[in-house]
DNA sequence: ACCATTATTTAACTTTTGGTCAATAGGTCC
DNA sequence: GGACCTATTGACCAAAAGTTAAATAATGGT
């Protein structure tokens, strides 16, 4: 409720003095409102999802919700923007370098990338955004999946067999990869569990605890490829 | 969209020969309709949400959206035993029977009950509906995460540890339940990637590649713990 | 100080959608 | 066949929600 954040205090202080939650500027700049509209937009649909409704998203605003045909033409143009900011904004191309980084172990690696992809990928907004979007189109979950598919997976399996002291030739199986998709979900869940069931995994205020838990599931998963693969 | 097998041939055979799709018969038996309404809410709702349109969910039904009215006071009525029907018709008792079976050994409990926990839990109304609870209000969400937290989880940490030959009386830490989330996420997200994200995982016309996935993942599971908890 | 620009609002329109109610008609019993 | 019961429909309502167009008012330039 309190939006006091999104303001710009544009040189006006004075006017803010008079009283708290005072109405405060109006005419924003042109590029700073649509940013301002796309952010809170993202939060909005992410919690009420895309059947939100513009006039409560602009009472957000502290706006007529007519203002949002100002930026966007229709509000299925808003929900793509969204969908595009949402998912550029959070696919870390860092990922594949770190990936193939040729000084670090396996381990090394993936306990480094499911910590980052915990923490960058497992946020409210975007766990959210992305279910929303596989319940009705696919728009941003298809894309999202494609990238996993095709940069991360291959190099995790490589990562895995590297571990093993196997060839790293050879196409993925089958198998290998639903093995390596039981540690990513397993791990995906957790996102689900706080940000869809809405439960209290464990203090958020302990991120090292959050690091063993991941470093308990990569080690198990290593472990178990060893035996299992070979 | 071909709603033949809905309509029950209630003797009038000759109507049905005029052309398919024959209109066919009308006033239908109280009890009778109201299962087949709620049938078709539950596919319905699962498919596009407690958003879905009355008037589109009685338009498969072949009747008008007023008649649901006949059979449910108010459309929230309808959702909330959409809810109860969902969820009571899919939590089975038999879990903690298997579980609590003397004449089996860990992994075969854990093995036996994943297996059925996927083809039961993890279909597309069920897994879509358990989602589109947690997302709004938490209605089915919470009630069958508590059934998880307080009838499963213990028996299936209590059988980790029969596993590991260590003893099973002081109450379950928490790194061992987010060891067990890591395997039970990895497995809901089968159902995920499945009904959310609308990938073809492998073909469904071979189960035993799912009891193989299960399998390679349950013994993972186990090894691990005990190399982690002993 | 005035003017042009455009961000913002006001009012209004349209479609959608949950819900009501009286009228219709299928089925059964006599 | 007529009467009664009730499943089913059709017309209608009101609120919700996306969209448009004209009016208003900041802001910046000259």
């Amino acid at each position: 409720m309190p939006l006091i954040e999104d303001r710009i205090s544009s040189g006006n202080s004075a006017e803010n003095l008079v009283g708290l939650m005072a109405p405060a500027k109006r005419r924003m700049n042109t590029v700073e409102r649509k940013r301002q509209i796309l952010d809170r937009a993202i939060q909005f649909f992410a919690r009420h999802g895309m059947d939100g409704q513009l006039r409560n998203l602009t009472k957000e605003l502290g706006v007529t919700h007519t203002l949002l045909y100002h930026y966007f033409p229709t509000k299925d143009a808003l929900i793509q923007e969204v969908y595009k900011e949402v998912f550029e904004s959070r696919w870390k191309p860092e990922w594949e370098e770190l990936l193939d980084d040729e000084k670090l172990t396996p381990e090394e690696k993936f306990n480094a990338f499911y910590l980052d992809y915990t923490n960058t990928v497992l946020t409210h907004d975007f766990v959210r955004i992305l279910i929303f979007s596989g319940l009705s189109d696919h728009s941003i979950s298809d894309r999202f999946f494609e990238l996993l598919r095709s940069r991360l997976l291959p190099r995790l399996i490589r990562e895995t067999r590297k571990y093993c002291d196997r060839s790293t030739t050879s196409k993925p199986t089958q198998r290998e990869l639903e093995f390596l998709m039981g540690l990513h979900g397993g791990i995906f869940y957790i996102g689900m569990r706080r940000w869809i069931y809405g439960q209290a995994i464990y203090a958020v205020e302990s991120p090292n605890t959050e690091q063993e838990i991941i470093r308990d599931r990569v080690q198990s998963y290593l472990d178990s490829a060893k035996s299992l693969f070979t």
